[in-house]
This record gives C-alpha cells, sequence and structure tokens, in this order.
RNA sequence: GCCCGGGUGGCGAAACUGGUAGACGCAAGGGACUUAAAAUCCCUCGGGGAUCACUCCGUGCCGGUUCGAUUCCGGCCCCGGGCACCA
C-alpha cells in the first residue's frame, strides 16, 4: 500500500479494473429485481460544470448503493441534442448546430469519464439521430390517425425586422433580441397534440397515484392542469349596419367560475383578436388603432399578467342574458384569445382585475355578494378580499337569488340560463393542447408534405424517417430549410403531383417526452421493444425542479398515448421522482466608470477577515485592490464562476470532487461550491487511507484475526464504545441512503473515521477490520475508487469479492445496546439538567433520578409538580 | 400578476414522528511539531452576563396552540423555480 493517498494513481487503477470488467454494462435479467434510475438528460453545450457533476453522483451513488443491495440497476445517459442554442451557435460561429453539437457531445462525454460515473455507455442516446427521430415522426403520424395531432393556427412572437418567430426567452423587454424590433404577435398556422384530450386522467393521477412524486410538483401539476367548475353563458346581440363577416344576431359567450355575480355585470371585454372586436374596428378607427396596439409585445403569459391593463369602449352593447339590461362592450388588453372563449365579463364589484379596470376606466360598481356573517362591510374606496370565501358570501341585489349561498347561486343561475338556452353548467381545464410546431431548422422535421391541390398530406410511414439536412447553417433571419430545394423538393404521396415539404420541426420536448424508454432498447426496429416491459416504469427519476410542470407533463402524456396505441402496458412513466438543487458559486467584481462589471474568477480573489472570522471585504490578487462581492448565484460563463470538473479533479481527484458535491448540502436544496470545503473532504479521504495504512501494517502479525468476527461480550468497555459510534452511524448512513439525504450520509461516513482513529479501536484487530469493512462499504458509492482500492489492498475483496457487488452492510443491534443512558431534565420546558439512568428505567426511576439533581431542585424550588412528561430514553419534563 | 418552494452561527449545514438547537465540515483565533514551508496534531469558536457552578436571549418578522415549537396554525417580509417557443 502506497504510503500517502494519491488520487490520480487510484482513480486510473480502479476505472481500468472496471473497464477490464466491463462492470457497467446492463442486461436484462429475470432473476433479479430491476432498478431503473436515471437522470434528466442534459442538453450538450459543450462545457460540463460542477452542477452536473452533482447531478450524475446522485444518481451513480443510488446505482452503486443499490447494485451492492442486490438491485439490477440500470443507468443510462444520451444527449437532448436538438434545440435553439446550437442554433445560436452557428450564427455567431458560422458552424453547422450538427457538426457543433456531435463536437460538444464528444467533448462532454471525456470530461464525464473520469468521475468513475456507472452509465452503461452501449445504451446512449443522441436525440437528433435519424435512428431515435424517425420515432417521434412515427408516432406523429399514429397521433395524426387516432385526431390527438391535428392542424389549427398558433400565435407566435414575430420579429418584423429579422422576419423571424422568436422564443419567449429571444424577447427581452418587447424587443427582439438580435434587431431590437418591438415584437408582435402574428397568427400562423401549426401542429398541436391534444394532451386535453388526457385532461381528466392526467389530474386523477396526480392527486391519487403518483405517492412517489414530491409534494410540491405535484401540487404544481394540479394547479396547471387546473380543472375548473363554472357556466358558459351567452349575451345575446344584434349588429345593426353594414353586415360584414358576422351574422346579424349572435351571442357572446363567456365562461365564469362565479355565476352567483351574475348580476353585478357591469361590462364585458373581449380580447384584441375577438371576430366581435375585428368587426366592430372596421367602422371604429381608434378601436382599430387600439387593437393594432394590443397586438405588439411578446405572447408569454408572465409578460400579460403583467402589463398595465388597458382598455377601450366600442360603443357596443350586449343584452344580459337574464335581465335584458344593456351592457357596455369593451375590448381589454389582458383578456387572452387563446384561453376560454376570449371574452370575460366585468363583474367589477367582486372581481379584484375587474374592480381594478372599473376604477381606471370609471365604470359602475355594484355589490352583488354581502357578508352573512356581518364581519365585513361592502366599500368600493378600496379592494377586499373577502367576496372569494364562499362561508361568508350570500347574494343581495340579486332579485331572486338574494339570500342564496354560492353553489345555491350557480345551480339557480346556471337552470334559469338554461331554461333560456343561453347557458350551462361547464368543467373547464386551464390546460391547453401542446403546440409542438417550431419555425426552426435544428429539431425533428414533421413528417408533411404540402400539395396544391390535397393539402398537407403525411408521410407514409414506409417513407421515414424524413432526414434533416445536417449542413445548413443558419443565419438568424428564419428557417434555413426554407431555401433547401434538396429537402422541399417532393411528390405528393395522394396524387403524385410535385409538393414541398413541411420546414417546420418539432418542439425539442417531444424529443424528451420519451428518450427514457429509448434507452431499454436503444436499438430495437421498432419504438419500443419488450426490453422496455423489463424496465418500466422507471423506478427512480432525477432532474431538475424547473421541470415540474411541462417536461414531466408532457412526459406522462406521451407515454399514455403509447398506451392507448398498445405500444407498452403501464400508465405513468415515473414511479419515484428526485429534484435535485443547482450548484452555485460566489462571485466577484469591479466597476468601471461606465458602470461595467469585470467579474474576478474566486481563485483570483482574496478574502479578508476580522478578528471574529467574519469576511469583512476582498482584493484582487493581481493587483491588492478591493473587489466587490457579488452574492451566490447559478454558475455561468457571464459571471465567471463557473467551476470545472477538469480543474477540480486535477486539484483534488475525482472522489474528492464527487464527495465535497454530496457533502456541500442536501440533494434537494442548491448549494455552493467552495475550494475550502472541498480540501476539507479532501483532509478526510487523506486521514482514511492514513488510518487503514496503519491498521493494516500494525495488524500484520495478527493476519488471521483481521476477518474474525468481533465477540462483542468480550470487548472493553472503551472498545464497546468505539463500536457502538460505529454502527450507530452506520444506522444513520443507511437511513439516509434511503432517503436520499447523501450530505449526511458524508458525515457519518466523517464520524465512523473519527471514532476509527483511536487506541481503543486498534487495541482489537477484529474490532478495526469490522469497523473499516463498514465504513468502506458506507462510503464507496460515493467514493468508488479510493474505497476500491483500500478495500483491494486490505484483503476484504479476497475475502467478500469486488466491492462492486459487496455485501451492503447491516447494523448489528447488538454493538447499539446500552446498560445506562443519559437523559434530558427540563423543569417547566426549560433544560436543567442531564442524569444518567438505567436504559430499561421506568417513569417513576427517571423522575425520582430527575428530581434528585441539585439544580432541577434548585428550579422546582418546593413548588407542588403539576405533571411530569417522561419520554422514553429521552428526556423528563417535570411540570410545575 | 398567478402557481410552487425556501429562510437556522462568520460560512455549508444537522436536528428522522412536537422533545437537549447548531452534529459533521469550512473559515477564523490560539498553541505544538519543523531550519523553513507544506502536511499533521491539540485547544477555542451563536450573542450577552457571571462568583466560570451556571444563567438570560437566540432558528427571517409579528401573533397563536402546547408541559415543550426550527418543526403545527394565522398574518407579513425577503430570496429562488415555473408561467406553455430556453432546456
Amino acid at each position: 500500500m502506497d504510503e500517502l493517498y494519491n488520487a490520480a494513481a487510484v482513480e486510473r487503477a480502479a476505472q481500468a479494473h472496471w473497464t477490464a470488467r466491463d462492470a457497467f454494462r446492463t442486461r436484462e435479467d429475470a432473476s433479479r429485481p430491476k432498478y431503473y434510475a436515471c437522470s434528466m438528460l442534459p442538453y450538450p453545450s459543450g462545457k460540463l460544470h460542477m452542477g452536473h457533476v452533482r447531478n450524475y453522483t446522485i444518481n451513480d451513488v443510488m446505482y452503486r448503493s443499490l447494485r451492492m443491495q442486490g438491485r439490477n440497476v440500470l443507468m443510462p445517459m444520451g444527449w437532448d441534442a436538438f434545440g435553439l442554442p446550437a442554433e445560436n451557435a452557428a450564427i455567431d460561429k458560422k458552424v453547422a448546430p450538427a457538426e457543433w453539437t456531435r463536437a460538444n457531445i464528444a467533448d462532454m462525454k471525456s470530461q464525464m469519464q473520469p468521475l468513475g460515473l456507472a452509465f452503461d455507455w452501449s445504451r446512449e442516446i443522441a436525440t437528433c439521430d435519424p435512428s431515435y427521430y424517425r420515432w417521434n415522426q412515427w408516432l406523429f403520424l399514429k397521433m395524426l390517425e387516432k385526431g390527438i395531432a391535428y392542424r389549427k393556427t398558433q400565435v407566435v412572437n414575430w420579429d418584423p425586422v429579422d422576419n423571424t418567430v422568436l422564443a419567449n426567452e429571444q424577447v427581452i423587454d418587447g424587443r427582439g433580441w438580435r434587431s431590437g424590433a418591438i415584437v408582435e404577435k402574428r397568427e400562423i398556422p401549426g401542429y398541436y397534440l391534444a394532451i386535453t384530450q388526457y385532461a381528466e386522467e392526467l389530474l386523477d393521477y396526480t392527486q391519487h397515484k403518483l405517492d412517489g412524486w414530491p409534494h410540491q410538483v405535484r401540487t404544481m401539476q394540479e394547479n396547471w392542469i387546473g380543472r375548473s367548475y363554472g357556466v358558459t353563458l351567452g349575451f345575446p346581440y344584434e349588429i345593426t349596419g353594414p353586415v360584414t363577416d358576422l351574422p346579424p344576431k349572435g351571442v357572446l359567450r363567456v365562461f365564469t367560475t362565479r355565476a352567483d355575480t351574475i348580476m353585478g355585470v357591469t361590462f364585458v371585454a373581449l380580447a384584441a383578436e375577438h371576430p366581435l372586436a375585428t368587426h366592430l374596428a372596421r367602422s371604429n378607427p381608434a378601436l382599430a388603432a387600439f387593437i393594432e396596439e394590443c397586438k405588439k409585445g411578446g405572447v408569454a403569459e408572465a409578460e400579460a399578467a403583467t402589463m398595465e391593463k388597458k382598455g377601450m369602449a366600442t360603443g357596443f352593447s350586449v343584452a344580459h342574458p337574464l335581465t335584458n339590461e344593456r351592457i357596455p362592450v369593451w375590448v381589454g388588453n389582458y383578456v387572452l384569445m387563446g384561453y376560454g372563449e376570449g371574452a370575460v365579463m366585468g363583474v367589477p364589484g367582486h372581481d379584484e382585475r375587474d374592480f381594478a379596470f372599473a376604477k381606471r376606466y370609471g365604470l359602475p360598481i355594484k355589490q352583488v355578494i354581502a357578508d352573512k356573517t356581518g364581519q365585513h362591510q361592502y366599500d368600493t374606496s378600496a379592494w377586499q378580499p373577502w367576496y372569494g370565501d364562499k362561508e361568508v358570501a350570500v347574494c343581495v341585489n340579486s332579485g331572486k337569488y338574494d339570500g342564496l349561498t354560492y353553489e345555491a347561486a350557480v345551480d339557480a343561475v346556471a337552470a334559469d340560463l338554461a331554461a333560456k338556452g343561453l347557458g350551462e353548467k361547464q368543467v373547464r381545464w386551464r390546460l391547453r393542447d401542446w403546440g409542438i410546431s417550431r419555425q426552426r431548422y435544428w429539431g425533428t422535421p414533421i413528417p408533411i408534405i404540402h400539395c396544391a391541390d390535397c393539402g398537407p398530406v403525411p408521410v407514409p410511414e414506409k417513407d421515414l424517417p424524413v432526414v434533416l439536412p445536417e449542413d445548413l447553417v443558419p443565419d438568424g433571419t428564419g428557417n434555413p430549410l426554407n431555401k433547401d430545394e434538396r429537402f422541399l423538393a417532393c411528390t405528393c404521396p395522394k396524387c403524385g403531383k410535385p409538393a414541398r415539404r413541411e420546414t417546420d420541426t418539432m418542439d425539442t420536448f417531444v424529443d424528451s417526452a420519451w428518450y427514457f424508454m429509448r434507452y431499454c432498447c436503444p436499438d430495437a426496429d421498432r419504438m419500443v421493444d419488450q426490453r422496455a416491459d423489463y424496465w418500466m416504469p422507471m423506478d427512480q427519476y432525477i432532474g431538475g425542479i424547473e421541470h415540474a410542470v411541462l417536461h414531466l407533463l408532457y412526459a406522462r402524456f406521451w407515454t399514455k398515448v403509447m398506451r392507448d396505441l398498445g405500444l407498452i402496458k403501464f400508465d405513468e412513466p415515473f414511479t419515484r421522482l428526485f429534484t435535485q438543487g443547482m450548484l452555485l458559486a460566489e462571485c466577484y467584481y469591479r466597476e468601471d466608470a461606465a458602470g461595467r462589471r469585470r467579474w474576478y474568477y474566486p481563485s483570483e480573489v482574496d478574502v479578508k477577515y476580522d478578528e471574529k472570522g467574519r469576511p469583512v471585504g476582498a482584493v484582487a490578487l493581481e493587483d491588492g485592490q478591493p473587489v466587490l462581492f457579488g452574492g451566490i448565484e447559478k454558475m455561468s460563463k457571464s459571471k465567471n464562476n463557473v467551476v470545472e470538473p477538469r480543474d477540480i479533479i486535477e486539484r483534488f481527484g475525482a472522489d474528492t470532487a464527487r464527495a465535497y458535491v454530496m457533502f456541500a448540502g442536501p440533494p434537494a436544496e442548491s448549494a455552493v461550491w467552495s475550494d475550502s470545503g472541498a480540501a476539507g473532504v479532501q483532509r478526510f479521504l487523506r486521514k482514511l487511507w492514513t488510518v487503514c495504512r496503519t491498521i493494516h501494517e500494525s495488524s500484520a502479525a495478527q493476519a488471521a484475526a483481521r476477518f474474525t468476527p468481533v465477540d462483542q461480550s468480550a470487548l472493553t468497555p472503551k472498545q464497546a464504545d468505539v463500536r457502538r459510534a460505529v454502527h450507530t452511524s452506520l444506522k444513520q448512513a443507511l437511513h439516509d441512503y434511503d432517503r436520499i439525504q447523501y450530505n449526511t450520509v458524508v458525515s457519518a461516513c466523517m464520524k465512523m473515521l473519527n471514532s476509527i482513529d483511536s487506541e481503543e479501536a486498534r487495541s482489537s484487530v477484529p474490532l478495526a477490520f469490522e469497523s473499516i469493512g463498514i465504513l468502506l462499504r458506507t462510503l464507496y458509492p460515493i467514493a468508488p475508487h479510493v474505497t476500491h482500492v483500500l478495500w483491494s489492498e486490505m484483503g476484504f475483496a479476497e475475502k467478500y469479492g469486488d466491492l462492486l457487488d459487496a455485501p451492503w452492510p447491516v447494523v448489528d443491534e447488538a454493538a447499539l445496546k446500552q446498560d445506562e443512558i443519559e437523559v434530558v431534565v427540563q423543569v417547566s420546558g426549560k433544560l436543567r439538567g442531564r442524569v444518567i439512568i438505567p436504559a430499561d428505567a421506568d417513569e417513576n426511576v427517571a423522575r425520582d433520578a430527575a428530581l434528585a439533581d441539585a439544580n432541577v431542585q434548585k428550579f422546582v424550588g418546593g413548588k407542588p409538580v403539576r405533571k411530569v412528561v417522561y419520554v422514553r430514553g429521552k428526556l423528563v419534563n417535570i411540570v410545575v
């Protein structure tokens, strides 16, 4: 055994061993329980950062610990290879997205290699390979046949200068990111997937079946799907004067969840794109101008929700469905055409947004809800939130509905509307169908051919895949496929005449909706084969909380569609979900006269402390002048705080990098990278090496005793203390492995080593070896290289086999037993002392021991004891 | 704006089901070893008070429930994630 811990040598040796054994190739095996643990596939940006290291180490720790517990574990890796960044790189560097992407994949893979992650690379997938995306196209065609995929118009961000569609991310403060032009909304045709057909089932499963998912993710999905019960009602109107495209008599439809407030309607607001608004604008230039104004700006909901609420009266009115009263019609910039009916009824008395709108435009506010408990007075000077409280609200000023509570009022109103043919109860979903068309080059081609005679025609299955040419270079002015005659030219599958290929590509969420099934059978000549039946549903999915809704909901939907097509037999793809946190890093900067910031890499900065160890400032190493602390931020190139695995592995070794990112904080929460924290973990691994070497060498004379079982009854009290400490830490570690709290597993390993590094521990060879054997196996999933080498060098491998498949350590309950224990004594809930009592003491013994304590007596002070609370083995509380 | 999380020493954190707040580690200060440096080891380390036995305060803020609250309930403040074309 080397005298000192040499991470580089240890890691080379361990990895060579695993490679020689082909240790991580996984096969379907009916004889062992399977476990499929998978990380969300990364985008191949080219840079592997420590955040990736954290994510994949969590997965790897899971893999290795479960494998030791006898599971047949699958941990695959692949690449979410289509997407916008490759097109941006193309614009920037004039390199084809395909070339850039494949180079990045190779580079990231090479940076992953030294970490010793147990990926089964034989199952690697890149979503930009035709062998993968042909199945996106194939399933899309199946969905068209079933009516799940369909074509309709969509509203997109339009850059009028670059003449291109922009992603929400590319709209900055309402302007195009490259051109700076004010973005407009534009309607274009596109393909949709009818996820709303599955809304009911998705919601039902979210609420009742996904008990292996974090609660907050389930709640977010539930709210996103958003079932609401309400009433759709119509406001009749007549158009006089020059009739254009609308019938002379019509009904303006709105949906409301508060039909009980129907007598409080004082206006109706239309979306700018509403057909009635379009009609009215023909004879009203001011309105037409306002509608034009509303079309400015992007389509993002956050933008719409935060912008100033503006409106304009149209001069037109509709009839109240129950009273026939004239209700003025407005156009409002906050009413969304793509949502509900594109029109809302305005009840300013009892809806916060309508209230603000009415205040701004001087519309009447009418009270129709009162507090039956009398606690709240109605007041129109400021918004009050109690109207929404169905426990207190009753109708007033509402004629026959006066005095009714929410549910009774809604029922009565719905019945009256139904009798007039002007409304009915309805269930609505917030969830909208999934628009998958992207006016971009680097994605899965949508397999459609446009024929002048036949319209859009699906590509026949035998012609799949429609292969994306890989040599085009986007320049920021639209999809280069539109100029590529080789791709465009084709013949209509129906009539055989010359036709044009669809150039829109699919949303990359399509790629990520089912890749985890393809990992099971990456070479299958079908979309999935029987190997997917073995591995799926996935036992543990791991990824960022930022995917809580969109990706996870699309993957669930896609799974249900595949099930209904008979391709798979399960309802939900992910049995358990774990959402990990981000890895952040400190950043430092200096500002020049123009306010531009120069960001310093943390290693270029020296932090100064006061005498209590509090940081008081920082200086740049290059000139000794002060720099400012920029806070703890997500690692980003622009802030120069990206920590690169290559550097870290060179300085500390992969085991330290892995163990530190596990130790830095709970896996589910964000953590901060710290060089000195990593140095502390490295000290721990160095100490582990030295302690192992000392024990190994000092026991050379008693080699036969090394693997003999420990005789608990023969231990001295101090040796028993060591053994108890080791098994107590082991118990904690095993529990924390189960609940995916790997930071405290590292703590437990540190505690174990602190216990083992003692005279008492070394005084018994069987005890020392048992303890080290437990520690090596407990630490192995986190720091596999160093533990692998020590395991072999100390002779454990010869005795128990390769650490990869060594038996998982078990707690010996006998080691935890204690004759006497310390319990805490409280007087009226405040800590006043500690007493030693027999472990099996009952309440009376504990109480007497507690009362005998001098400090306890001081606080009891002769006052009568009202009550004694005894928590067995923990505390006595004397209430006076 | 709407939905979902989070807030504990100088720092990362721990406390599993309402029961000793701060385990484990980092930074800092003091000391040992050494020609020196590195490495290693020992001591101190939430704040205030103290007769150095101990005591008061302390888990974002305000209030409540309880013998007992970081943990449960109500209200508020701040930070993070998502909002359907970033992935």
